[in-house]
DNA sequence: AAGTGGTCTAGACCACTTT
DNA sequence: AAGTGGTCTAGACCACTTC
């Protein structure tokens, strides 16, 4: 099965063996300068992210042993070991010594923490209680077609609610989500629904955030604010926007928080 | 050559290859719970670390190619591959094709955005002028020794400093740092450095941060910080509190950051 | 005992940089 | 041409989990 990579650009072979010529995927061709290539570990790979995308094997669920995936695609078991490092360290993938690999899920404590970013300042974290306040479908203003790329006028379903730890309310969470990726979802299925919203999002409606970029800044209590946390008007509260992404980089959700942190902090590592 | 791991013990050999002891796994076992076994690939990695710590290879420097690490340490190229990949990984070293492997260094734009995360709202970050406030020696308040893991009392270096964007004040900064590690830290050599702190304390301390937590909360402009930001008292300000670490996960520096996100915000990516 | 991921080796060749 | 990191292979064995 292969061995250099001189020639042999294949055939039905799924990969590019080959390497300098065409060859599979890859981008411009036809004469470019930079044939850009990719080495085969990053085409494996590729192929893998695309069965997880496209379903083939479900959040929760086990994917292909090494052995099988490297026969599968005709490569050797240390080049789709490195393919799946790759997808392990971008938490797509979950490995386990002795079972095998698993596709990374919501429903884990573990997915948690990745997202929820706020800690009480002593003691361990709890879960939140959860309000939804409000539910409904709209146009998306600009600002938010533009940071979610859609057009301006496209529906989008609005979410506010208020989460409480030791029911003290702390975060008030506004969401704009694409409206025809979240077709069915409705406030009722939202307050019966116990658990993590990327549980809900990922099982109920196939769109998993697996990236998110958020900006963070200090801001009054407005009276809105001011209201649902029960502070003082004017009091600091701290305001992430975050945009999440699902796979291709895919902006699928905008989330505006305001955090109450007179008791919680946002913790970060920077490494 | 060699090919169990478990064990450690050997002789003059740096790393523990050999003994093929006992039978596999289970043996006796009854006693020991966990042998404490680290794969061959980790032992070198903490070898390498020692010697990036004891500053055999400085920061900036190339560090000796793969082939000849393997031939000192006796193990494959693979191996020593392994613990340089996962050093990279952290950022204590770089790896630069056919060039070599250097150690990671903060006199370097790009070591630079892992620590100062205040990004402007629009266009692109600019170096900012930096203002040192006061300069003093100190005992360490208890919250300070504690956060630094010293003695309540033991001494430490505190600096104040005011960093503004295009002229704007924007980040006003306090730090602590233990007084032993930074003894000939002044206001003079603070002023006239130019470039980031986190470099001078490289260069001329032998101390390098590796890692570090930040603790985000909102919080109301007093008096001080007013006067410093060019601010009303009351401004809703983005309160940072980072603990430093060095190699070994010492702690090494306390830093308050207080900013003004009006705009300007803390950018966070969470993957 | 069989299957899975995890470690280690040895050798080949590729891509990039410098001499 | 020589040296360095980067990719790929093939095979061996280890550690963990399940049957």
């Amino acid at each position: 099965m292969v061995k250099s990579k001189a020639m042999n650009s294949a055939s039905s072979n799924p990969v590019n063996h080959g390497t300098p010529p065409a060859g599979t995927g890859a981008s411009g061709s036809a004469g470019g300068p930079s044939p850009t290539f990719s080495p085969l570990y990053q085409q494996i790979k590729a192929l893998i992210t695309q069965s997880l995308q496209s379903g083939e094997w479900k959040p929760g669920e086990l994917i292909p042993s090494e052995v099988e995936l490297a026969s599968r695609f005709k490569v050797s078991q240390g080049t789709v070991r490195k393919a799946i490092d790759e997808l392990a360290a971008e938490n797509l993938v979950m490995r386990r010594q002795g079972k095998g690999t698993f596709v990374s899920t919501h429903h884990e404590a573990r997915a948690h923490f990745r997202f929820l970013r706020l800690m009480p300042d002593e003691g361990v974290p709890h879960q939140p209680e959860n309000k939804i306040i409000e539910v409904k479908r709209m146009r998306a203003p600009a600002e938010v077609a533009r940071l979610l790329d859609l057009k301006s006028g496209d529906a989008v379903v609005y979410i506010k609610r208020v989460m409480s730890f030791d029911g003290a309310p702390t975060i008030l969470e506004e969401l704009w989500l694409p409206g025809l990726l979240f077709k069915g979802l409705t406030a009722e299925r939202l307050v019966e629904y116990k658990g993590p919203m990327y549980g809900l999002f990922e099982s109920e409606f196939g769109t998993r955030m697996i990236r998110a970029s958020e900006k963070i800044r200090a801001v009054s209590a407005d009276a809105g604010a001011a209201q649902f946390l029960n502070v003082a008007e004017g009091t600091p509260l701290l305001c992430a926007e975050r945009v999440s992404f699902t796979y291709g980089d895919k902006a699928v959700e905008l989330r505006r928080g305001i955090y109450l942190t007179a008791h919680h902090h946002y913790q970060n590592d920077l490494s």
